[in-house]
DNA sequence: GTGAAAGCGCTAACAG
DNA sequence: CTGTTAGCGCTTTCAC
């Protein structure tokens, strides 16, 4: 039980008898070194069990450190570990570490979680920005050269990259798809009043999916909650409107959750449904889960790349770049709406 | 554009008129300090953007870095992600930060990661074991000092602390419901041959749990895939059986999600249910699904809390803490076994 | 209350 | 091919 104090690069040396510099550049590959210094630097190392202190060589060399910091608002949503998945995956390569913290959507949180990684000097900063927070106070780390990339969510008083899925086309397409299946009053139950970014974006292609048909918007139709019970409860509500819709839009995984429960609950198998972010049992339900489905891998690989091509020196101006949803059809959308249902099974 | 260099505690030092040392003492409230230059000092640092540069400070601090190095077999898995997160709400008050990387159930990427994780010096290192990994290496780390704590399976080759659910108990007591309800054959679709660790209990769990309601273990029941579509396949084989099972324990999630698939599609609500790890969507089928939950949050709390009593200087045996599972009973395990079906379960 | 010097573990810059 | 010196940004030690 000894607490040993770790080897350090001048005890390899003292135990070889070269110099500390002899033992750096063998086992950084830096400069010459004879094949039998190297083997009993090798075979010191080895014994002695050292590994070199990643903070002392960063320290010296000046750069930032090898690190990778990354914000996200909840470690336990596979939605933002799949992106932190995608990041890693990208930085792994140029031998980035990452650096992960959950700003619990707060504000203060998130600032603190950032300051930490400033200064620990992360080579890049990524975040998915919480409800509220302000990123003005990024300004001065970026202009000396660090690069930032928003996630999932544009950051506020900061222009910088940003990756995001593509809200707004997704949920356009999703209703558009509805619509030609003969839905003309389609429920949207949301994340609402939309705080979020996303949600807003999301409920803008709601908006612009019945524009383009020509069809109405009715504000009845439209509602909200911020959990999943919430979500069923809307959608109860939804039904016993005097005039209800014949399909549901769900606009994030919470809400979808809320929804598909309490249409399991009431046994409305007639209303057609489509979901925002794809579930794991979403093919096993009957009928199967139709989603427009996210790319958080394709997320978190995008704004890495951007990230890194920032840290060589490029110098484009900032962008956002959307990452394409895709319209998963599985059954849930293929119900007509009552009036058109009657006698013709389906192809 | 300019990259102008990140001011240092000098810079501000000469700002003020002051020395280095004096900042320092102001920043970190270490010895006494005229109001005066405290108040000047920290206008300073205001007006510089002046950030401590961590690893400077932990190296010449001597001990380790403040950061928690996390490996586990997959980031874009919602346990991983909870575990991270219990982890998180319990260092975090110590100042921690989470260094995170994906071992993607590879030993050699495991061993690379914690190598980069030791050389950065982490103050406790945590362990999700990849399949067929060795921690022999860990040996003279922790001997020096540093807490290992492994996470949902135990390592190999290391005496070290482990923190893993009650998988045994957990099955045991699910299959025992099943048996309660009437079922004799029932059926285990798991990850096998069980190469991990929780498989083996699991299906261990299942073999005790028959014993002691003096079932006999009947080997053309027990099966396993190692993808959704082949417990899929494995759930029709067995239903196929010429005396088939009544009820179905799934040994994972994965397992879970191609049983409930197949069922679905063949239409058999006959079959009672029981899958291990709970699913978001577990409540909105049809029947709502039992499962035995994990409690991954826990599980991250526990481990974290046992590091950071090692870091304190806890010198007690190491031990291996079982994070209790709790059977949720929904409905899915509720169905009661053909009552016509003599139980004539020999062989 | 404050400062000067030394040094954490490592590498850059120059020797030889 | 190898060693010496200096110094990264910070804190410790010991002075005043």
């Amino acid at each position: 039980m000894a607490a040993n104090r770790r080897p350090t690069l001048a005890d390899v040396a003292k135990e070889v008898g070269v110099s500390a510099k002899t033992v750096s550049r063998v086992l950084n590959e830096d400069g010459p070194s004879s094949p039998q210094t190297r083997e009993r630097v090798l075979a010191a190392v080895a014994k002695l069990g050292f590994q070199p202190n990643l903070m002392a060589r960063n320290i010296r060399v000046g750069g930032p450190d090898t690190t990778v910091g990354l914000v996200v608002p909840d470690l336990g949503n596979p939605f933002f570990g799949t992106v932190a998945s995608g990041i890693e995956d990208v930085v792994r390569s140029r031998g980035l570490t990452l650096l992960m913290g959950s700003s619990a959507e707060d504000p203060d949180r998130e600032k603190a979680l950032i300051q930490t990684f400033l200064a620990r000097r992360v080579s890049v900063l990524m975040v998915v920005p919480a409800f509220g927070a302000d990123h003005s106070h990024l300004k001065a780390p970026r202009t000396a050269g660090l690069p930032v990339v928003f996630l999932d969510r544009p950051g506020v008083g900061l222009s910088a990259d940003c990756v995001v899925s593509s809200n707004r086309t997704g949920v356009h397409e999703g209703v558009s798809h509805l619509i030609a299946r003969g839905h003309s009053r389609i429920g949207f139950i949301g994340d609402l009043p939309a705080k979020l970014y996303t949600q807003r974006e999301r409920l803008a292609g709601y908006r612009s999916a019945l524009a383009e048909a020509g069809l109405p918007y009715d504000r009845t139709l439209v509602t909200g909650a911020h959990s999943q019970d919430g979500a069923a409860s809307e959608t109860t509500a939804l039904l016993n409107l005097p005039n209800p819709p014949t399909a549901i839009f769900a606009g994030n995984n919470m809400m979808a959750l809320g929804v598909i429960a309490q249409l399991a609950r009431a046994r409305r198998k007639d209303i057609a449904l489509i979901t925002f972010d794809d579930l794991p049992l979403a093919e096993a339900l009957e009928p199967a889960l139709t989603v427009v489905a996210q790319d958080p891998a394709t997320i978190g690989e995008t704004a890495a790349k951007t990230a890194l091509a920032r840290l060589d020196g490029a110098h484009s101006r900032v962008r956002t770049i959307m990452v394409p949803t895709r319209l998963v059809i599985r059954g849930s959308s293929e119900l007509l709406p009552h009036a058109a249902r009657p006698t013709t099974a389906r192809n």
